[in-house]
DNA sequence: CTGTTAGCGCGTTCAC
DNA sequence: GTGAACGCGCTAACAG
């Protein structure tokens, strides 16, 4: 990596340039771009005026140094591209709105190594706490979770052993829910499309709590496709119904890991000339605008996806600010909504 | 949380407690941290134990105000939640994969205020350059990134004056070669939805665009529905067309400034028993996912987002490498997508 | 209300 | 190959 070449730039004005041309010391420019400091309006105005001269900002980097406080917490989530997390995102955005604190967003693709490098360069900038989605994660991604010293809040799960505190919800039983609701219409043929389990967690709990429900019901519960790595396109949940299909002809219900690939599936099935629920039903789960939106209107699961970033933002400004002490574990809501698609 | 039974510090370890534990100089540590520093591999190996020992993390935000080099880049995006500017993420990341930076991303929810204060709050964390979404920007801001001292990479447009370089595409000419391949297929009487145009400066490229094609094909370019602030949902693009409906029901064909509100569209018409595109034809802006999987498959105009991402990402790690001059201007590709719904 | 002193934890620079 | 001094730009703590 080579040097930069600084002959040309006008280097960056520092704070005592700011103090100079105001004729006090640097420290009273700290203090007048700080809130809620005392100074003179008089000194104020001149140091404001300096400041926007110069066209001086702040360098954070060198005041949190100095204040031990960084300013920002860290949020992992598995994909920006996906509205279920980017609403937790904007709910951690939001929450955070009021304490000055900002959020340093990373993306993990749903690798757990990539994760893993992650929280490594997370922590290395000193977040005074950290966001997770779910609990699964490295052995030495979990140690650097443990030895950082700041809050961490899992998230979109309930894991069994957490790090320290929980805001979520179990995806197995909410898609038990699902099932339970479905067989009380009358359904009895069910059939799931997820993608392969072993890397989103989340996925592979929804599926297992599908087989859950079916046997508690003396159902079958073999009817399961894996498609390909999450996250499971569009694409491949109109894949996926095809080779249901083929398979189990007869199946009068298919419930697939994500609202995204339960679409897929029923545009499919329209293009085959399939009356959705009349030929077959279709339901999803995080109650995605699209599910909303799509003809017919897709029964899914809603999951008070903004609720938990901001309760998670919430609970870690708590933990941070050492007001009250937040509760371990916040369980947030989920429901059944049902629409035409069933 | 955690008690070290040695009388130590429960405080996060600084990298003289490595030193001593390892019975070398802090010095010594920074280097053995660092690729391509020549220490010898004893010490490198008693260095490292003590560093996993400890569970040592380097902090970068110390390191960085030494070394002048805060190792990461900005992007500032409209929505986290729009899978074209994820695609734009995604292309920065990768690209920024083997130069060691970091990304830290932004979004504004289509509001140049809060861009500002983006800026601003990018920039006190003294990036080494900073990537934004369009050219339209506050005065305030627009002065802070030209002051800032870095490279500054506008995409997704061509600003009339840029602040600095650019990678993106005309969304004007983009909408005309929409509009004209469909006219040349025969469409005479178009429709065009799209947001309130005073906040997304892209979406009203594409609506000047429209009107633009239809008056040079001596068509008239009056049916036009702002509907709704940006970002215009699917929930819109459905409402907005049964408004168009309603005030101009021979419409041949509708425009929209995005895919997802033509998915909107498209539903609500299919709702209504009209057959798309026999009864009316539809197209979108952006080739989402959904365009690719709904029914019938959606006409539009295929955007490079994941090379805009990659390419500004490149040319910014250029500059600020100082390899080569990076070109001012790079021009993105567009192609317009036929599919079923037109 | 304002200034002074003394670091924050690291990397640069130079010595050995 | 390793160490010691110094300073990056800012703020905590204590004066005055």
């Amino acid at each position: 990596m080579t040097n930069i070449p600084d002959g040309k730039m006008p280097e960056t004005p520092t704070m005592s340039d700011v103090a100079r041309r105001a004729g006090v010391s640097a420290m009273t420019v700290s203090r007048a771009l700080k809130e809620g400091s005392h100074v003179s309006k008089e000194t104020r105005e001149r140091i404001m005026q300096a400041v926007n001269e110069l066209g001086y900002v702040l360098d954070q980097s060198a005041g949190s140094l100095s204040s031990r406080r960084t300013g920002f917490i860290a949020a992992i989530i598995p994909s920006i591209n996906n509205s279920n997390f980017s609403d937790t995102a904007r709910g951690i955005t939001d929450a955070l709105e009021e304490t000055g604190l900002q959020l340093l967003l990373g993306y993990t693709n749903y690798s757990v190594e990539r994760e893993e490098e992650l929280i490594e360069a997370m922590l290395r900038r000193r977040p005074e706490g950290i966001i997770l989605t779910g609990g699964s994660h490295t052995p030495k991604g979990r140690r650097m979770l443990e030895q950082a010293g700041i809050p961490v809040i899992e998230t979109w799960d309930r894991p069994s052993q957490p790090i320290d505190k929980v805001v979520g919800f179990s995806n197995g039983e909410a898609m038990e829910l699902l099932v339970e609701t479905l067989a009380a219409k009358g359904y009895r043929r069910f059939g799931y499309i997820g993608g392969t389990t072993a890397r989103d967690t989340r996925g592979s709990q929804r599926r297992a709590g599908f087989v859950c429900a079916l046997e508690r019901l003396n159902l079958p519960a073999d009817r399961l496709i894996s498609f390909g790595v999450p996250p499971i396109s569009m694409e491949q949940g109109a894949q996926a119904v095809v080779n249901m299909l083929e398979r189990w002809p007869d199946t009068q219900v298919v419930l697939c890991v994500s609202d995204l690939s339960a679409f897929g599936a029923l545009m499919e099935c329209q293009r085959r000339g399939m009356k959705v629920p009349e030929d077959i039903a279709i339901a999803g789960f995080g109650d995605y605008e699209i599910a909303a939106c799509c003809h017919p209107r897709m029964t899914t699961i809603n999951v008070d996806c903004y609720g938990i970033g901001r309760q998670a933002a919430l609970k870690l400004t708590q933990a941070i600010q050492g007001v009250g002490k937040p509760e371990a574990l916040t369980v947030t809501d989920f429901r059944v909504i049902e629409r035409e698609s069933t």
